[in-house]
This record gives C-alpha cells, structure tokens and sequence, in this order.
DNA sequence: ATAGGTAGATAAAGCGGTTTATCGTCAGTT
DNA sequence: AACTGACGATAAACCGCTTTATCTACCTAT
C-alpha cells in the first residue's frame, strides 16, 4: 500500500519521469530511456510490486477510463424484466474486455431527477442509457457538458448515437406469423406509449394485416404495458365483452405481457394455443419458461448491449463508426404459443442493417 | 466545463482555500470565514455553475466515494437468476441514497480472475461481493490491501463482513411444511456444492424429518443445482426409478430448479401439485410465475442487499455494527404447488436475528 | 576546432483540489 | 504601552502522476 511512482524512481536510481514513461510504455514519448534503464525501473516496479495510481493518473491526464450506465427506473425493471439484464450482460461482457470501468446508476422513484443526473458529474468519460425517458435530464446534462452517450432503445436523433432493433419488422414478422396460420381476429396489446418501441410494433403489424387485406379495428388495439399484470388486466378485459368479438390470435407487447394474456384465458377456461394463441416480444430465457413456451419476437438484446458499449468505447477512442444509428435485425422464434408446429426454426428479418 | 475552484476564487476575490472551506461547509476546519465572504463566494459559485472535480478532491482527501460490486459468472447468474437482480436491487436502493457511486463487476467467462481482481485497483473505497468463489482472488486482494468489503452470501468468517439468511431454518421449513402435509417420501434436489447455502439447507431439511422420524435415505438426496434445466435432468432420473420408488413431495435448491422438476413431473404425466407436491427456495417475482405458482421459501433478498451496502457504507464511515455477521429470517409463502391450501399466509421462521 | 545533432535522462510545471502553517489586525488585559 | 488571543483570511505544501522544457554528454560533419 501507498508505494508510489517515486519509490520506484528511488529503487531503480531514476527520476519519476523516466518511470512514467517506462512503465506507461509510451512510443510516441519525446523522452527515451536506454534498455537497461527500463528493465531496471521494470524490475524495482515489480520487487515493490507498485501498481499505479489511477486517480492520480486521471488527475493528469483528464481521463478517467469509467463508463456511466444508467438503467431505467429500479422497481418496475431491473428486478423484474429480463430484458435489463440482459443489455448490463451485453454490455458487461465488452466493458470487461475493455480498459474501463462501469459506474452503474438507476433512476429510482424516490429521488430528484437532478440528482440522478448528478452522477454525470463524477467524471465519466461517456455514459450509456437504456430506454431513457424522453426528455431525460441527464441526456440533456450529456450533451451540455459534451459528454458522449449511446442510448439503447432511444428515438435516432441527430444529436444522439443510438442502438434499436428493427420493432417495426417485428411487429411485421409477428403478424404474418398470425395471419398464415390463418387467424383474422387479431388483438395487440399495445406497449406503454412512452416507450420507443411500442408505437413502430404496431405500425409493423398493421401493414402485416392491411398488406393481407385484414381489417385491423380501433378496438382490437388494446393499451397494456411490459409487464405480466397489465397483460393480464387488458386479456381479462378483452374477453369480458361477447363471446362473438373474441380474438383468435393475441400479438403481446412483450414476453411477460403475453404471460399475463396467457393467465387471463386460462382463467376463462380457454386454452393456448388450441382457443386463443399468443405472440410475445423480447425472446428473453423468460420466454421458455411460460406454458407453453411462447412463439416470440426474437430481440438479439444482449448483441445490442455489447453494441452500444462498443460504439461508445470507441468514440472515445476518436473512431467514428460507418452507422451512429444501427438498427438490429429481428427474427420470429416459434415455439408452442401458436400451434402451427409445421413451422419450425426461426424466420429471419429481412433486414440485415448491421 | 473546466470552471475550477480559483475561478471561483477570482470571482469572489478571495483565495482558493477560503473557496474550499466555504464550499465543503467544514466545520471543524481551522480556518474561519465570516458571513459575508462565505455569501460571496456562494454566490459566486453559482454565477459560474462550479462544480469541483472529484478526481481532484480523491486525489488530495484519499477517498474515492466509491464502491465496487462484483457479482458472480455472468452467463449463470446475472442473466438467468432473479436473485442476483434482486440483490442489485437493493443495493442500488442503498447507494442511490449514499454519498457513494457503484463500481459493477462480474466475474466472466475467459477473463484470467487477476485481470477481474485489478479492478480493485480503481480504487474502490469497499466492495461488495455476492456469492464469492471459496478463494475469492479479488477477496485475498482486499485483505491484502486492507480494502473494506462484505459479502453476501458467503460463510461468516473472522476476516469477512458477511451477510446471509437462514438457510437451515429455511430448510426446516420445506421440511416441515412437507410433513405437515403429510408426506413422508420425499426427495431433496441438492443446490451446487461450493454454493455456501446448499449444505445448511440440506441441514435443515434433515433435522425437519429426522424430528418427526421419517427416514431420509441417501438415495432421495440428488445432487441438482440452481437453474431449471439441472432441476429437470434431477427430476427426470428420479422418475425413471421404478413407480415404487417415486417421492410424494420434492424440496428444490430454488425457484428455477423447482420449475425444472416441474416439467420434469409434468413430462411423464403426472401433475403438481396432485401427484408429487415441490417447495422451492428464493422465493423471486419468478415464483409467482409458474403453473402452478411455487410454494416456496421466502429469502429476504432485496433486503440482504440493502442491508450489505448499508454495512459497508457504515463501515466506510468507521462505525461498526453490533453483528458484523447478519442472519436474516426466512419464512415460507405458500403458493399452489403443495395444495394444502388449508395454510394460507406465511409462516415465519422463529428465530429473527436482525 | 567548432557547430550541430542526437541519445538519454532530469527538473519542474501542471492537473484541481485540501489542509497546515503563517500572517495581519483589532479588541481586551495588565 | 506592551502583550495576548481571537478572528479572518492567505500562502504554500501536498496528493501521485504526466508531460513539456531543459540539460548533459558524446558523436559527427565541416
């Protein structure tokens, strides 16, 4: 504890500078150090066993070598929606390949929107976001304080590199999925209107239906959320009207909404796939787990996580990549929610935008 | 960007150290300021939107404000296993509302442990550890440097922090709740070995029978561990025994692992909670998930991640608590997948060592 | 013999704060 | 009138590292 660069300076009979230079192995230095001195500033380093001190270090050169991530509201996502998890897995894996570190930070109920924002100050070099609130203050702080960011599942702005996946092909994908097994009477249960995702999954899946000449009526677009109680609120409300305007076919906002539509028809004595089928959205390992298996949008959600993580390290590596606004391919895993077992494998998006 | 503390102190027209005090509201500094010139220089501060450098301010007080969290495999855990989120949960619960930003780590796949360790090294202040390996190296670092930490989920030890729940008690319950209902076969899928909770629970289930004097032979303890598809591959070699041999009752190493044998008990036919009843053990929003929903053993998780980081924090701050080694209770939450509704509510374990 | 160049290294000035030691000034004592 | 303290504030050292400017040999070309 406590060695410092000039202890080793004194060991190896060099000044402070020369070990810098030595230990930083720096080759574009105007300062040259002989073979000799080097090995002997390397081996009083490591009889010391110094290790550097990164504070001080970024003291000087301005650098801190940290990533902020900040992850969407803690109760409602963290804890209980895979699809976070899943991003922080994603991103993780790149960050620990990397040369930095991650400061993790959640907008919790409970505490001022500025002081979430506040973390920006503790000097990182560039922060993530997953699913940012539209006008996020700490997005705004980023950008007056020229701090770079990548957002995960933000609208592509001009002033924002961003990572999607193409919802709009997988509300697409989903519906042609429903329509070639022959349903007609198709419900959505409609994502939370202040996520970026859900409003181009409908519009994907309505031209599925009007491309099929499948009529789509106001009513049979249901508003619901991501997670399994409003599915399960929206199905039971859907089939408390006649048995005559009941859907054939379920297109679920995500996994755990469809898990909660599976609930509620079950609850009426109904089964799935056999009276109503279900697709779900995300293809998180949840997704394997409901009975049965659901038939869902696949999200390639932790490539997006590694992705964003890797955009953002090397912008600040002064590299700018061909696209600041990629959009992942989607593709339809079928598993048992549908029936229609003729069709196996997944059906990939067409779309390949990388 | 870039306004620093002799900004301030131009502005105010008075010397950076008066700026410092001023600012940071010591009072047990040698140095006093009168009232007028503290106003100037809050108000000055403003007028510049200052916001001091904490690199700078680590540098000259030593102290990073900081803490780091390394959370176990990721492929296993972060992504696949509730408990994990949970946890994280409740330790950003705690630091949101600390002084203190959350450094993340985990332990991945193809990085050498040395390379995981160093990020001890970013100077941490403490740091939280959940579910460390038996010869943690990042753990044996922070010895050796004197680095403050607590570890959730990790035999208590003279030189560890630890917090842990009552795994034998929760054994004792499944036990219990099991007898009560009246079965005497039962089979107990074991969690990993090198997990800590594994053995106590075990411990604890054995007691339960051994008190109530039903036999618990070798054979009816299966080594499994702690994702479903281990507790389906248990599950099936149980039933491929003969008919005779089949248990009447299953207690799970936890949630995941139960709905593995679930399937499992599904798959040849047979139904839960009618033919063969299964407790599990986490007790995560996932066992509410399962057809049918898991009676199972309540772990206090959210709070024992809490309750780490308020440990640590508290330590950081040279107090120290009355147990440096919590034992949180467990209860058990009955659910459908032992009937016996007859119980209804949870029944909490006795002993409740805060 | 002298100027110029280069290899090898060092001294010292930051980076932006904190904190100790020091310094006037003015009121109160003796 | 000289001494003591308290008050209010500042200068300067320091935290550990980076980096620019500087310096000394020594070698080479003219």
């Amino acid at each position: 504890m406590g060695i410092t660069i000039k202890d080793v300076a004194k060991l190896a009979g060099t000044s402070v500078s020369a070990v810098s230079v030595a230990l930083n192995a720096k080759q574009n230095s105007t300062i040259r150090l002989s073979a000799a001195t080097r090995d002997r500033i390397y081996s009083a380093a490591a009889q010391l066993g110094y290790v550097s001190n990164p504070i001080a270090k970024s003291l000087a050169t301005g650098k801190t070598k940290v990533l902020g991530l900040m992850l969407p509201y803690a109760d409602a996502f963290i804890d209980q929606n895979p699809f976070c998890n899943q991003v922080l897995t994603g991103i993780m894996q790149e960050v620990v390949h990397s040369h930095y570190n991650l400061m993790l930070y959640t907008a919790t109920s409970g505490i001022p929107l500025d002081k979430a924002a506040m973390f920006i100050d503790s000097r990182v070099e560039g922060v993530l976001f997953v699913m940012p609130p539209e006008n996020s203050s700490a997005i705004v702080k980023c950008q007056k304080l020229g701090i770079p960011y990548v957002s995960i599942l933000q609208r592509p702005s001009e002033s924002s590199w961003t990572v999607n996946s193409d919802d709009y092909m997988g509300g697409r994908l989903a519906g042609d999925h429903l329509l070639k097994l022959g349903h007609t009477k198709i419900v959505h249960l409609k994502g939370n209107p202040d996520v970026v995702t859900s409003a181009p999954r409908l519009s994907g899946f309505q031209d599925a239906l009007i491309s099929a000449g499948v009529e789509l009526p106001d009513a049979s677009i249901i508003p619901a959320g991501f997670d399994w109680r409003v599915g399960y609120e929206a199905m039971t409300k859907v089939l408390e009207g006649p048995r005559i305007t009941w859907p054939t076919a379920i297109f679920a906002a995500n996994d755990l909404c469809a898990e909660g539509a599976i609930r509620a028809i079950r609850a009426t004595g109904l089964s799935v796939p056999e009276d109503i089928a279900v697709v779900g959205y995300d293809d998180t390992w949840f997704s394997t787990m409901t009975q049965p298996p659901l038939t869902t949008v696949h999200m390639p959600i932790y490539e997006m996580g590694e992705l964003a993580a890797r955009m953002l390290i090397s912008r600040l590596e002064g590299q700018i990549p061909d696209d600041i606004h990629p959009v992942l391919p989607v593709s339809l895993t079928v598993r048992h929610s549908c029936g229609g077992s003729a069709l196996t494998g997944t059906q990939t998006s067409p779309i390949s935008i990388q």
